[in-house]
DNA sequence: ACATTAGTTAGATAATTAGCTAAATATAAA
DNA sequence: TTTATATTTAGCTAATTATCTAACTAATGT
């Protein structure tokens, strides 16, 4: 769980989980919508790959990569949990803080 | 929303927050709970700080440190929701991969 | 066989980050 | 007013990260 909050540590990373989540790409594909050189996308790619945010499937001589969403969703979820928040109900319970500051998206009943 | 996550991509801050959602607590108070440094905390405190997450109180001559719930919402919700991912319903529709790879944990009805 | 294409690995560098100790600041207590 | 406490700021170092270019590997096309 910690690779993949570093994973989502990079904006650029991020984008690729958002391309990816539309359809499967191509190293390349995803690649044309960065400015930065390919080894770089590569070293990104490896990165959210460890973390097992997304798998490689070689095919020819390209390398498509998909999004594993219940990856991510796990580590949210279970990091929204590990805070005692029940994302499903947002409304973010917050003991100590009722009064104070919180939940400012009226999302269910109050 | 970047800074957000660069702060929740160490443990060490994941677990601040973690502290902090049940009560506000104090930098010292805090810092008991991890074996580095005050002025490394105090590093960490800063962070956290500017990314919205937690704000201070002066309180005399301690500081007050309180978890701001609500900005840890927006992020988490805001990203899931660039994914085109309702955490409402979490079942993660994924418009190309609904057969080969998603949500592996039953969490609703399956 | 040779060239082209897709992508990686190697190796270097610059920037950022996490940690430390020592010193400074500010409040409160004696 | 001196001392103790809580926390930060300053300054340093080591580790990690993001990026680059050049070179390599593997698959395909000619």
């Amino acid at each position: 769980m910690n690779r993949v909050f570093k994973a989502l540590a990079d904006p650029g990373r991020r984008r690729v989980l958002q391309l990816l989540r539309k359809r499967p790409m191509s190293a390349g594909e995803l690649a044309e919508h960065f400015p930065v050189s390919k080894p770089t996308m590569s070293a990104h790619f490896t990165v959210l790959q460890e973390a097992g945010l997304i798998d490689a499937e070689k095919n020819g001589r390209t390398i498509i990569y998909r999004l594993r969403m219940s990856v991510l969703e796990d580590a949210l979820l279970g990091f929204a949990d590990s805070l005692g928040w029940d994302m499903k109900n947002t409304e973010a319970d917050n003991p100590a803080q009722l009064s104070t500051e919180t939940s400012r998206t009226p999302r269910k009943g109050n």
